[in-house]
DNA sequence: ATAACAATATACTTGATTATATATTGATTA
DNA sequence: TAATCAATATATAATCAAGTATATTGTTAT
């Protein structure tokens, strides 16, 4: 347990607008997931669709939001779309994340 | 930069409403910044009043947010009540986030 | 090039959840 | 009991989620 740097809570009020934007990204079960399988391996849409059984409609529209929030990013090959983790914030937290939620 | 710990979706659909419930207590700006003063000292409402410029109820209703989720714990002192960060997963998120968005 | 098809995205509706502001109440000390 | 501090209640406004239907984009075959 590492309390190697101190919080500043100045320099943290000026970075709180973007951490919070990403804390609400993936405050969402069905975000959250997408995210940690696109953090493993790029996948598409079908993909994603079958793996997780969230319906197309709704996974396009979180893949929406990440996409906007810049989390991911889109690959298109044939008619299939890719995504990955694109935003290393992100990968950070899920990594943490998984750490304190899925301990050995 | 970590990835030490490979990602298992299958773990983590397990913990992620765990997960979720963190990072939606913690996607609120005026939250976050008082988890950031709280992670530091332990500090009474008036005086989280004082250095953050939030109203009193609107303090309280985000202390009772944090409260009931069980990030902060509350501790009586004569009239005043003193709050400090008593969950270790908010710690750690909260470490990783100053690391990400306050690097040196 | 055009038609038909498959993959993904968007729009719209409805219901639920959440935020904000104000007012009120309860507890503690003097 | 008066003053202070904090919590709660209430009302309103805003945001978000899920489902259905529809549109768009690119691919394949003619």
């Amino acid at each position: 347990m590492s309390q190697d740097s101190p919080i500043n809570t100045y320099r943290m009020r000026e970075a709180a607008g973007g951490a919070t934007a990403l804390m609400r990204s993936m405050s969402h079960e069905d975000r959250l997931l997408l995210l940690c399988q696109l953090s493993q391996q790029e996948l598409c849409v079908s993909e994603l669709e079958e793996q997780l059984d969230i319906r197309q409609p709704s996974l396009s529209q979180h893949l929406g939001i990440l996409r906007r929030n810049g989390l991911i990013s889109p690959r298109r090959e044939g008619k299939h779309i890719y995504y990955r983790v694109s935003d290393p914030h992100a990968l950070a937290i899920l990594q943490t994340l998984y750490q304190q939620f899925c301990p050995e």
